[in-house]
DNA sequence: ACCTGAACACCGTTCAAGT
DNA sequence: ACCTGAACACCGTTCAAGT
């Protein structure tokens, strides 16, 4: 990083944006988010707070470029070793190493609730997701269920990965999607273009709730009555 | 709440813990968690920020505050109506009395995810949520498994009720708490002296988070075959 | 017992100025 | 193009002082 010649001259590698999160990261890591400020984060690179926001229009950009960079990071580790499995050893993997990831990022959990857009890193590792369900052979609609129930989940990431409210997404929209996110547009525009009533409601925060909650519950009954029934009870039904 | 009087001579109630505790709350509901400073929150109450300080022991208080008068109102809201229904009929009706409660406060399960020692209030809640499913017949080791899946689908609650890495509670913690939560102390005593087998590590993160990821999956494997059966496609097994 | 003013260390951010 | 110093408005909190 700091070459021989730098430390003896008292200069220092020029600050960029990749820098900059880098440094906000290893500065989180070491003492948590709190530790991280403009101040603090320009003593770490040696350099003076007004200095950052050359390359970093404020704060809030810093946080967003560091939830960006944890994001590619899963997306990496999750790069292979997805092929010739079913699809839920495959999903399992996959969030099984986004959680590996951010087990070593013990903020950024905390600090994706907290962001609202989503940055194209996250948008494909939930691409990724859906993708792996498609090929498996579920509907877009069960996966669209599936993606809200799954939700903190896959990543402790925010529930709604799209605008709240914005109702059904347009042809354009998702025309401009489908190059980069292949895997989410073919959903969006299934589920956008079937009858409402296999959906009831895009979106909806309640009806994706309660889809969520009923699934557990309901695998929650069904080992409770296995367990009885292997334990000799003979339970009715 | 200001009588005539006091407008008219410029003074003000007198501030205690409960009056600050309502202000930030309804200064959040307002305005956001952003907007609830000391001073902000004093100047809502017609007082100096410094004067909040001797009802209050600092801003962390506060926030610990709300969040348990937050989760009171959710046990009064569910004080009700859980009486001679099934145990997933019970649960499903408190915890979606928990979300109604928390869409109006929507900074609640933000500010939840923060804090780390759980109110009385909060460990209430769960309390009466283990009383539900141990009444429907679940065993105490599916329950505890069950409220790890439910996690922060329960309230937006932390995943981590008790302290990770306390390891195996001891007989005297269990006896002090039993006389306020006898379903969790009931719990806690028996996972802790059964075999090690069944649990597989007590309160083991990465246990509990494939356990409710395995619920969900397979939930949803069982949705889509099911759905497959019904379009009339043979599916083998 | 209850409240406050002055003061301190710390924020994010702007803007004009330096190289 | 890249960096900085001075300055502003805003934090949480302490502590001595008022009633």
């Amino acid at each position: 990083m700091t070459t021989q010649a730098e430390r003896a001259s008292g200069s220092r590698a020029p600050l960029t944006r990749e820098r900059v999160l880098r440094a906000a990261i290893a500065l989180a890591d070491e003492s948590g988010l709190g530790a991280v400020t403009m101040r603090r984060l320009a003593e770490a690179l040696r350099a003076e707070a007004m200095s950052l926001y050359y390359h970093v229009s404020n704060k809030d950009d810093v946080l967003d470029g560091m939830v960006d960079l944890i994001a590619r990071e899963i997306n990496e580790a999750s790069a292979t070793g997805t092929e010739s499995k079913d699809w839920k050893s495959a999903v399992r993997h996959r969030i099984l190493g986004a959680r590996r990831v951010l087990l070593r990022h013990r903020w950024a959990p905390g600090l994706l609730a907290t962001r609202t857009t989503a940055s194209p890193a996250i948008i494909a590792h939930h691409d990724a997701l859906i993708g792996l369900m498609h090929r498996g052979g579920l509907s877009y609609d069960l996966i669209h269920h599936g993606m809200h129930a799954l939700g903190s989940r896959s990543m402790g990431f925010v529930q709604e990965l799209f605008d709240p409210g914005s109702g059904p997404v347009s042809d354009e929209a998702i025309a401009a999607l489908s190059a980069d996110f292949p895997n989410l547009a073919g959903m969006l525009g299934e589920v956008a273009h079937d009858d409402p009533e296999s959906t009831l409601g895009w979106c909806d925060d309640q009806t994706e709730f309660e889809f969520g909650l009923d699934l557990i519950l309901e695998g929650l009954d069904q080992k409770s009555t296995d367990a009885k029934r292997k334990a000799g009870k003979r339970v009715n039904r």
